[in-house]
DNA sequence: TCTGGGGTCCTTTATCGG
DNA sequence: TCTGCCGATAAAGGACCC
């Protein structure tokens, strides 16, 4: 693709960076024996976990994120199973994202393993981008041994399908004006934002590639995906995405859930669990010097159905006991409306206020 | 004995005061 | 006094993402 010295550019450049295998390379670095092994980092395999990352490894044997233990067990009896540690990989991830703000300053963090980078503030053209994406692969790798993939492109929605497409550590850029034609031949699962209940409804209307998408006439694309969400996507299947870089940090809401070994049905029990997941809540509230007005219990049904119920205060709390108590109210409320045993119990917090404010100022 | 845990954003519906 | 409308906010559900 061409990528010359573009004379001025009014549009954006962007990157997206996306850690290789993140969890599991992190526990190839702590333990080089796991390097040669198919290795999968996540939950329990004779229980209800699921697989959080497969190293290069395991995928051979067609293990993936999301996919249960259980099942990656079967396809592969000698992977190797490591409980997650995020608290190492925080540390990583830190490290990092110091090191690539050197190189390129204005980075918005979407998760620990990836994000994007306001590349246009530092280079005008796409070959200068590219040299800019080399050397943040570069001293990555050099400051923490860790390998990374990156897409270039004048928005978010194709740098990510970029960075998505030489896997793992290459860089794709995607110069402006070839933003449709790159993204055209993916699947339509591909786009961020769709899916699987998108995905299947496109499908059921015979559109399987993002180009096709694109290319969907207005009756046809209402019809298929009515609502906002509908346009939004085909602009962005299109190359269009005005959104930039987002780089406002404080969290909406704090949680905490459980998947139960067992299901439970048992009311004692369950108002047990939601007082336990209530104190890990203030107290992490109470480190970060926060509170919350809404209170919310979440519950998932052995048809893995979900139901919430939630009530604000005027005031924000963040006393344990307090927050326990009234989500075993909720909790109860959503048992009355539908009985039955439950697999998971969650409790959140949200309409989070700093107290600490206006003493850090 | 399929299917985690932590989030965000959007839409719809209910409720309430003016 | 009754009714309707409007806007704001809360509550609930759904889809999606890493």
């Amino acid at each position: 693709m061409p990528e010359g010295p573009a004379s001025t550019l009014s549009s954006m450049i962007i990157a997206h960076l996306d850690l290789d295998a993140f969890f599991a390379a992190v526990e190839e670095l702590e333990d080089p024996t796991l390097r040669t092994k198919p290795l999968v980092v996540g939950g329990d395999p004779h229980g209800r976990g699921v697989v959080a990352t497969a190293n290069y490894e395991a995928r051979k044997f067609g293990i993936h994120s999301a996919m249960s233990c259980a099942e990656a067990l079967r396809r592969c009896r000698h992977v190797v199973f490591v409980r997650p540690r995020h608290s190492l990989y925080r540390e990583y991830s830190q490290h990092v994202w110091e090191t690539v703000r050197g190189v390129v300053p204005t980075v918005e963090r979407t998760g620990l393993d990836e994000g994007y980078l306001d590349v246009g503030e530092v280079a005008a053209t796409f070959l200068q981008a590219r040299k800019l994406a080399e050397a943040v692969q570069t001293s990555v790798r050099a400051a923490t041994s860790l390998t990374c993939a990156i897409g270039v492109s004048t928005s978010k929605v194709v740098a990510k399908i970029a960075s998505d497409h030489r896997k793992p550590g290459g860089l794709t850029v995607v110069p402006e004006g070839h933003e449709a034609s790159f993204l055209s031949p993916f699947d339509i699962r591909r786009l961020p934002g769709v899916g699987p209940k998108a995905e299947q409804r496109l499908v059921a209307g015979g559109v399987e590639t993002i180009g096709s998408l694109a290319a969907l006439p207005e009756g046809e694309l209402r019809r298929l995906l009515p609502g906002s969400v509908g346009r939004m996507l085909q602009e962005r299947a299109r190359g269009i995405d005005p959104r930039g870089l987002d780089l406002q940090t404080q969290r909406i809401s704090i949680s905490v859930e459980n998947t139960f070994e067992r299901d439970l049905t048992d009311r004692a029990q369950l108002h047990a669990e939601l007082r336990r997941m209530a104190e890990r809540l203030s107290q992490h509230l109470r480190d970060t010097g926060r509170t919350g007005r809404t209170v919310s219990t979440k519950l998932r049904y052995t048809d893995f159905s979900i139901r919430t119920r939630s009530t604000s205060l005027r005031v924000g709390i963040d006393d344990g006991e307090q927050i326990g108590e009234l989500a075993c109210g909720l909790l109860d409320r959503a048992l009355t409306d539908r009985p039955g045993a439950l697999r998971l119990v969650g409790v959140g917090v949200s309409g989070l206020a700093s107290h600490r404010q206006l003493a850090l100022v």
